[in-house]
DNA sequence: AACAGGGGCAACCGCAGTTCT
DNA sequence: CAGAACTGCGGTTGCCCCTGT
């Protein structure tokens, strides 16, 4: 004979909620969190009434309802952390999301699978090939700074995108992360705004410098690597006329393929 | 105008690590 | 000290919306 509140528990569990959350279930989180504060997450679930998994309304808060947490339109400065601290950690997701002030896990980690994977697949390389990594570093990032420049006024052309990759690494054995800690990325040090971002274009040009990194990131070129003229290639007419708006069409396949080709 | 396919995003699942009893 | 419960993370899935045909 079964004791009543294991019945009880079961019934409960039978009744548990998934999928999209209602209007209704954000307020009942968010005036529980408001009162209560967040934690105890299952208690929190019976306690407020809501007939969701502790892990559920964790999520829900943590990447929704959270008064500081910020969705869409990911900056050319967001994107370019994003490349270069993927390269040091792999997937990593909450960890890179600790430099981003604002921006879950949950997102950046759709926006590699959704963004960054699909020029991956476009260029038929795999997203964790050299072969992907060197076109990250030598043709993207260099264009997410040239955007960043231009952005912020501070003079862009397809100058400061050489000279990003160009620079010498004067800074390239301080690691990003190790710069980014001591601009304590902790929430209440960080406003949403883009403008405060905690690393600024020119730290970022001497971090994004071609030099080896530790831990399995990108290495140096050498010799007559293809590579080393995808970074010249950034002063190509060809390459200045493709077109790059928001994000999408970062360069054309087809061109980098037949640079590629080249060498 | 209707339909199909793909992209983007929110949410779920399983596992591992940590904390509590 | 051991087991249970909780928390956090990364991978995956499913649904909605947009775009192209």
């Amino acid at each position: 004979m079964e004791s009543h509140s294991s019945v009880a528990a079961s019934e409960e569990e039978a009744e548990l909620r998934r999928g999209p959350w209602t209007t209704e279930e954000d307020i009942v989180l968010m005036n529980y969190i408001a009162v209560n504060g967040e934690g105890k997450w299952n208690y929190l679930a019976r306690c407020a009434g809501l007939r969701r998994t502790g892990k559920s309304c964790r999520l829900r808060w943590l990447n929704y309802l959270r008064p500081d947490v910020r969705r869409g339109n990911i900056t050319p400065e967001e994107q370019l952390l994003i490349l270069e601290l993927h390269s040091r950690w792999g997937n990593r997701w909450s960890k890179i999301a600790q430099y981003l002030p604002g921006r879950t896990d949950n997102e950046i980690k759709n926006y590699w699978r959704t963004r960054v994977q699909k020029h991956a697949k476009q260029l038929k390389c795999d997203v964790n090939s050299q072969q992907f990594k060197d076109i990250m570093r030598y043709l993207w990032m260099p264009r997410l700074l040239e955007r960043i420049g231009v952005a912020s006024g501070g003079g862009g052309g397809g100058d400061s995108a050489a000279a990003a990759a160009e620079t010498p690494a004067t800074c390239s054995d301080f690691p990003i992360s190790e710069r980014a800690a001591e601009a304590k990325p902790s929430p209440e040090n960080s406003s949403a705004a883009g403008s405060s971002s905690t690393t600024s274009v020119d730290s970022l040009s001497m971090q994004l410098s071609p030099q080896p990194v530790s831990g399995g990131g990108l290495m140096q070129p050498a010799g007559e690597l293809w590579t080393e003229s995808l970074m010249n290639a950034v002063d190509f007419p060809e390459f200045e006329q493709m077109v790059w708006p928001a994000g999408e069409n970062l360069w054309s396949v087809d061109d980098i393929w037949s640079m590629q080709q080249q060498f």
